[in-house]
DNA sequence: CTGTTAGCGCTTTCAA
DNA sequence: TTGAAAGCGCTAACAG
């Protein structure tokens, strides 16, 4: 490591004061009122030195850190990054610092990066999933303040920050049925998840409230991917009376869709209607034509999530242990008007 | 923070040692021979007590952490997130951790991150990129090792880690040529960064050694996007001598050239064979035909990265200043035989 | 208003 | 083979 080492001894010394004096204009600690002047000198002597404070010296001294630890499997796999975006934004805003610790599948794994967190001095933790699911919390995170993001656990015993999946298949839903669309199709994102649970509950929900009747038929299994949603769509489209628009549990199973819905010479947006799930960047907008989706708000999963970390820290009370996140919509081009006759 | 404060004086008044014979043991130091016996009481105990080594304190002590700062646009834009992976999984091999801090294309944020990262006592630094290109380093990154991971200096100051983008591009041609065509056409992925110029580059050289002749009208220019090789792909087909396979720069054009060849009544990998670039996990696999295209190695490099960082660290003298790590072909059902007649 | 002083928890040199 | 002791660079009482 080595780097130059001014000390904070070294600035006293070249500005004729004592280490006190320094750590405290250097800290910005207006209490004692120190002179304009000898804060000048200190700053300049600070500024002439190239000093840079130890963050390891003052986590000792202190005792505490300007870190969070943040366990997640995102870091591997990479498809909900914004909430370590999120979350890191949040972080550097407050000066606090983001410790992003791997957690493959592998178990134990998280036991292990949380141990090493802690031994870092992170004054909190986040762990964060790929897909919203219920985990099990290591043990050890118990040790600090810990807020999980994207997952709870089963007794709520932790703060957890999740998405509304029940408002985002809802506002799918309606899409359809304001669109005019009264025979819907549902092709969901893979069985006995919450996205799964949620997204087709608010699906109902909406429908019943639009006074549509769905018929269980109209309601497909698939496993999230593209594949299923080809599959999914062909079930559909040549059922006997065929829906004219498809909630997808997914972006990737809309791709599916889209592939079916092309083969069999109809066109989607105009034909067959499609509304998505999570507004994937690098999918949905590039469609054709652009998919029609509800997006999975992850950058403010990440930045509830330390925001909520901060609050505990501080010691300040906690009202919701359960923060939801809207799924907001996101118009493209895949949904057409239908039988407006 | 708090946590508990179980020092290793506790331990070693538990085990009734010193705090030496503690550090010693519980860091593996087996130069002193300290009987079997001692060892297992003190790790007994320092299980006991529940015992937790303070980094903080350790750095200070030592002069030396176990960080690396990872400054990087990737982690806010959720291209190139393996070489996170490939970092991080290195480094947490060796018991590093990462530090990543976010770059975000505001002026400046580079230089704030490493100086935060500097003061953390990093060990060294990694820069990484999200797309391969030029930059210009901060000047205080030279504070302690770094290296550039798909990215590059202008006068090569620093050791980099970058994609094999000719041998890409020549496979992705050798691919269409091998499969019998002759007739090939390219939509360049953007203009003027490397990717385009060395994937073009191995393209020519490849075609040149087959013996194929491309002229210029088949060479498309495009920007990256799904609609630029739509598009792209119209230009090529609708020509008098429409090419039988196209080379598209990136995996996102090869998606628009889908949908153009679909929508012409021609079948993908059938009439006209097409290969990606980039091998995107949630394009590529899932498209239909599923894409035959060229992998961009983020993971690798990322790992190459912090070895190389290791080297340096460790002041073993190094080699190549400028690593340059292959681009394997994925090979899917994109590709069709032609002509064999 | 500024300086003195005592640690924070650990490493490491040097003695015993 | 083990222990004593001196810091690492900084913070935070407490004096002056």
């Amino acid at each position: 490591m080595s780097q130059q080492s001014v000390t904070m001894a070294d600035v006293a010394k070249a500005a004729g004061v004592s280490r006190t004096t320094v750590s405290f204009v250097l800290n910005g600690r207006m209490e004692s009122s120190i002179p304009e002047s000898t804060r000048e000198r200190i700053n300049q002597a600070a500024r002439d030195l190239g000093y840079r404070p130890n963050a390891a010296a003052r986590t000792l001294a202190s005792k505490r850190s300007s870190w969070f630890g943040l366990v997640t499997e995102i870091a591997t796999s990479p498809f909900a990054t914004d909430v370590i975006k999120g979350a890191q934004q949040a972080a550097w805003e407050d000066g606090n610092f983001l410790l992003v610790a791997p957690s493959d599948a592998e178990p134990g794994m998280d036991h292990r990066a949380v141990e090493k967190l802690l031994e870092q001095q992170v004054g909190g933790l986040i762990i964060a999933t790929t897909w919203h699911r219920e985990i099990t919390v290591p043990a050890n995170a118990r040790a600090v303040p810990c807020v999980l993001v994207n997952c709870f656990d089963a007794d709520g015993e932790f703060p957890s920050v999740v998405p509304d999946e029940i408002g985002g298949g809802y506002v799918a839903a309606e899409i359809l049925a304001n669109a005019g669309h009264t025979n819907i199709g549902h092709i969901t994102v893979a069985t006995g998840i919450p996205a799964q649970i949620g997204r087709q509950t608010g699906m109902k929900q909406a429908l019943r409230e639009h006074g549509i009747e769905q018929d269980d038929s109209k309601i497909v299994p698939g496993d999230g991917t593209a594949d299923s949603g080809y599959h999914g769509t062909q079930t559909l489209l040549s059922q006997p009376d065929p829906p004219s628009a498809i909630f997808c549990g997914n972006d990737r199973i809309a791709m599916g869709a889209y592939d079916a819905i092309k083969e069999l010479g109809l066109r989607v947006g105009e034909d067959i209607s499609i509304v998505g799930f999570d507004d994937q960047e690098i999918l949905a907008p590039h469609m054709r034509p652009k998919l029609t989706t509800i997006a999975l708000p992850f950058e403010e999963m990440g930045l509830a999530g330390v925001s909520l970390l901060n609050q505990m820290v501080e010691g300040s009370p906690i009202e919701n242990r359960q923060i939801t996140i809207g799924c907001p919509p996101r118009i493209r081009s895949s949904v057409a008007l239908h039988g407006q006759r």
